[in-house]
DNA sequence: CGACGATTTGAATAGGATCAATGGGAGTGG
DNA sequence: CCACTCCCATTGATCCTATTCAAATCGTCG
């Protein structure tokens, strides 16, 4: 591994108080590796090998029933995921795709589990990012259980519009369709309920939206605190 | 704190290889209260004052938006519930209330983070309660997004039957219109669940349900290894 | 016994999904 | 460069699931 790629890996929360000898020894048996978009990268049922840490691109965890198949969340540059299934080594619980070309540092989760022991810094960040973690599935359950499929869009383009702080005018940063999975729709209700958002000042042109109307989207969308991301 | 409640903590993996020092200080300035029923323990958007454990009765973890309000999740003895919250020092997330009678040992979440940062044996065991946390809600999330409510409820009574045991006949731990909730649907709904389940050998007479029929529940239920618990 | 809440049932409505068809881009190959 | 293909997105029609509103029944507890 590159000193580049250690110091992306340093520059995470999680890593970040982790002593250098710990950092090296877990890094050992590393590797970055590029996939081309729509790959596989692991199945719900496969066991953990991989502690994932995305460095470009960008990938989708998502999960299966039957024959029906959700985004459970997506994941973004720079970020770890799978971490609760590295340390307690089982299953990955949720299936992982790419959605563009992507670079990926695969960590052993066994020199995971290792450092966790080993490092007591480690296990406090640990502790701390599988508690964000958490709140952040806890935040996505609420989210489908208490809110309409209208809502939640309008909360969603909210907390994007808050992030691009793209003074009324945000671009959606995946494909309609994943956006529609995210929110736990359907495409063509995803349409719709774009539809519904007109008269909120919402318009729509590919994956530019304009939001003209915030007030009257907030009132609607009715965000809050402990449901909705910074 | 008596010794029997000391020993009721110690019996908890998450505290079973603490240092005894580190439980005792941890545990200097808890208390054991008893509350009655249908009580509210805290609101989601308090300050975590407290690391709770359910020592008796039952307890509801639920959250509103709007007007709307629905279960998380159920807590049976003995059982801790916000560890997350009282380990990162913020709001709980959640609101509780009691369902019946219940004893609650609460321990100032202070107590627990200092435990954190002396006892790295706790850590790592906050680690893993932490991460079974995770995959319990990310379960929950599956859930109530992949399936119907008719097959959230087919499975729920499978997993019943499996942990009571019973041979065909179990027992609904919690009113109806509660388990109505934790399944997301409404009380009506359950009801009307409950008819759709006739054909398939369910009858229910109160909070006794007879299965008679497990293949014909199971093949219309689907259980998976990863969103039903064991 | 009477009151209250839980549960059930019925009827109407709303929210979403499914099925089908059309339009639109992006990429491919000629 | 253009035609072709493929997949995404949109729209319409219909169906299904689940909620809402209303009313009746059942149980429990004081």
């Amino acid at each position: 591994m590159r000193d580049s790629e250690v110091e992306i890996v340093r520059s995470l929360p999680l890593f970040s108080s982790m002593a250098e000898e710990n950092l090296g020894s877990m890094l050992a048996g590393s590797f970055l590796q590029r996939f081309p978009a729509t790959v596989v990268l692991f199945a719900e049922s496969d066991l953990t090998d991989f502690l994932h840490v995305l460095v470009e691109g960008q990938v989708e965890l998502y999960a299966s029933v039957n024959n029906r198949e959700g985004t459970m969340t997506l994941i973004k540059p720079v970020a770890t995921f799978v971490l609760a299934s590295a340390l307690v080594d089982g299953a990955y619980q949720m299936s992982a795709r790419t959605l563009e070309t992507s670079q990926i540092l695969m960590i052993p989760a066994e020199n995971v589990r290792k450092a966790m022991r080993d490092d007591s810094e480690f296990a406090q960040k640990a502790v701390m990012e599988l508690a964000a973690c958490y709140h952040g599935v806890v935040r996505a359950y609420k989210n489908i259980k208490l809110r309409t499929a209208v809502e939640r869009l309008a909360n969603y383009l909210l907390v994007q519009h808050r992030r691009q702080s793209g003074e009324g005018e945000i671009t959606l940063p995946v494909e309609k369709r994943t956006l529609a999975s995210m929110l736990g729709m359907t495409p063509e209700n995803l349409s719709r309920a774009f539809s519904t958002l007109k008269p909120y000042g919402v318009t729509v042109d590919g994956a530019d939206i304009r939001l003209e109307k915030l007030n009257d989207l907030e009132t609607l969308a009715k965000p809050s605190e402990f449901i909705d991301a910074r």
